[in-house]
DNA sequence: TTAATGACTATCCGGATCGA
DNA sequence: TCGATCCGGATAGTCATTAA
């Protein structure tokens, strides 16, 4: 998917790239290999080529953070098979309070098949997060962009996201899945632990203030509910990307990582 | 309830094409 | 080579949405 795309060049935009794989242009190296290509002046098409063999060596090095500059965050979800393996999925608890006067309480992170729970007063700490995501290739959550990274960032000053961000938020929107994470879960048929089901953000910020008063319990089961909503983002992406592909990618043959 | 972002829409402007 | 035309990318403004 990656090297089919083209919408990185400046001056190419959603249609331009359209009509080139239209036109049998389906990836980086069809489109160097083509002397002229309709709708392109020469002098544009030698800039071009010279902009893809830049791209093509970022990729060759495992460059995500050059992708997510070059790269609209809308198109971020083409980065998924291409660097999907080393992708952290993010999801915060917080005191329920705006970020200026909240703190977080929990941050869930998955990465490489392994859960890791941040808690605050315990494990939490901006060096913690940090090294989570410098390790990282590409950051997956569910509204991110708006609430958590903000509000971690506002929480931890100087906290740096330099990974592309796909946010399954707006990419479910894209593809016609409205509502919160837990509906879209519902209708995508993707499983939680039934005694997690009822709770949401508001139960969670209470199981918080619950654990404060000494309820241990509640603190268990609110690392529970936040392991389940980070994990989940795992099956949720890979859904969002096969219908982001089939709406917006290029032809069946060109559909490769 | 608040804040912030993406989506959507309208408009503007630049670039490519084509004919004279 | 120049000018007219058209296409589409860029930009600005507005609206809807979601998180805890």
């Amino acid at each position: 998917m990656l090297t089919s795309t083209f919408v990185h060049l400046n001056g190419i935009g959603p249609a331009t790239e359209r009509r080139l794989w239209d036109s049998g242009i389906a990836d980086w190296n069809t489109f160097r290999r083509e002397t002229q290509v309709p709708g392109i002046s020469p002098a544009r098409k030698v800039a071009y080529d010279a902009d893809l063999t830049v791209a093509q060596t970022h990729l060759d090095r495992h460059n995500a953070r050059y992708f997510a500059d070059c790269l609209h965050t809308r198109d971020h979800w083409r980065l998924l098979p291409t660097f999907g393996a080393r992708a952290l999925y993010l999801d915060i608890e917080t005191t329920g309070l705006s970020a200026r006067d909240g703190q977080v309480t929990i941050v869930g992170l998955y990465r490489l098949g392994r859960m890791r729970t941040l808690i605050h007063g315990e494990s939490l700490t901006q060096a913690a997060i940090q090294d989570e995501l410098d390790q990282a290739d590409l950051l997956i959550t569910f509204f991110g962009t708006v609430f958590d990274i903000p509000y971690l960032q506002t929480c931890f000053a100087g906290l740096r996201v330099e990974i592309p961000h796909f946010d399954l938020c707006f990419a479910a929107r894209r593809v016609g899945l409205q509502g919160g994470l837990k509906s879209i879960e519902r209708e995508l048929d993707i499983a939680r632990e039934s005694d997690l089901l009822q709770l949401d953000g508001l139960e969670a910020v209470r199981l918080w203030q619950q654990y404060r008063t000494g309820q241990e319990a509640a603190l268990d089961q609110l690392v529970r509910y936040n392991a389940a909503d980070t994990r989940n983002l795992e099956p949720l992406a890979a859904c969002l990307y096969e219908q982001l592909v089939v709406r917006y990618g290029p032809p069946a043959p060109a559909r490769r990582g």
